[in-house]
DNA sequence: GGAGTATATTCTACAAGTAGAATAGCTTGC
DNA sequence: GCAAGCTATTCTACTTGTAGAATATACTCC
């Protein structure tokens, strides 16, 4: 739902084929929701099915023709509902494998689980980098297409990325320090 | 693959049946990978098929038969080797509904994606007491089953949860500020 | 013109998650 | 004794996500 949601909200930009979206997906949502190539074509198969999309084959400026999805204006009408109706409780979604592996971490102890996190603190720090860059691909896809209306809600949605991964960094570096400190204590 | 041994490393406290086991595990493993029902116990059920923990029909306290499960040394190597062998990649999901939401935003205004946002404070902030009771019932959990070793790997999760919670309780109040300001600049 | 790369979509198979109904035993209180 | 409520598990149907193979066109550089 959320992401036939996501995807159709880009399609409302400009029309896009199934491949131009994925890369602008990967470049966006991708930061906070993860789909596979095929999934994102049995959505838009799903988009189209229910009318919200239409689509239509034309050449490609460099590569085999392509099918490009146009959002109709049932299908404005039915994301401008969706965002209008937010159910009571909003997913947000907490699930973290890496959790779940410090939590039974006492069957491998504190010296194994440090370079894991040491691993996991430095895809935090990288993951902050890429929002940087993210955001100026962000800025220039949406300039390019006259969406400078949306930027203010891609700023918000950066923040967030941002905040969050400072957290994490910050939780990382402690839970760091906590371990080599009981590391310590364990040899003695 | 994460939920499984998420069971696996709880049953590996003490041997449970899966209404124990999805009672313990809401106020836990919950706060970080939600999960039906019906869900855990096909996981039982599988976990069972592969031989890493075996069950048997056991009377209740207090209501009907209950089938207890108990782990296996296989499921004990096995847990042991899945936490000793992470993915090059650990899987973070920031799967989250919400942002997606506000990213399309610009189609319902300002004005609207206010409530919603002051919506999703008052849960972060919930969330961030609920963190407190449920540290507390895991450490009654922890100590009466003597399991006191895991209540350092314990504490560790619950700090990044309130790590985080703290930057969705910052993000949301700036953001706020944000949109209460864009919005009285609209009036204008 | 051939190899490599980017473009572009489809397909299959399976795993995991969602949602809730159905069934049924046992206890407690009236 | 029976209704309410907790205990306990199973079942069905469906949706979504994962993973990657297969297919094919077109451009680019050598």
């Amino acid at each position: 739902m959320s992401l036939s949601y996501g995807l159709l909200g880009l399609l409302n930009y400009f029309p896009m084929s199934g491949y131009d979206l994925k890369k602008m997906f990967n470049d966006s949502i991708n930061f906070f929701w993860a789909a596979e190539t095929s999934q994102i074509y049995r959505e838009l198969n799903g988009l189209e099915k229910k009318g919200d999309i239409v689509s239509k084959v034309t050449a490609s400026a460099k590569g085999p023709n392509k099918r490009v999805y146009t959002i109709t204006k049932q299908g404005k009408t039915n994301l401008k509902k969706w965002l209008d109706n937010p159910p009571e409780i909003i997913g947000e979604d907490q699930r973290n494998a890496f959790l779940i592996r410090v939590l039974h971490s006492s069957q491998i102890g504190f010296k194994k689980l440090h370079p894991q996190m040491e691993k996991r603190l430095l895809a935090y720090q990288t993951e902050l980098r890429q929002l940087n860059i993210v955001e100026q691909k962000l800025i220039h896809y949406l300039k390019m297409s006259g969406q400078e209306e949306n930027l203010p809600y891609w700023e918000m949605v950066l923040s967030r990325g941002r905040y969050v991964t400072k957290a994490n960094i910050a939780w990382a570096t402690e839970t760091l320090r906590n371990l080599k400190s009981r590391m310590n204590k364990d040899r003695s």
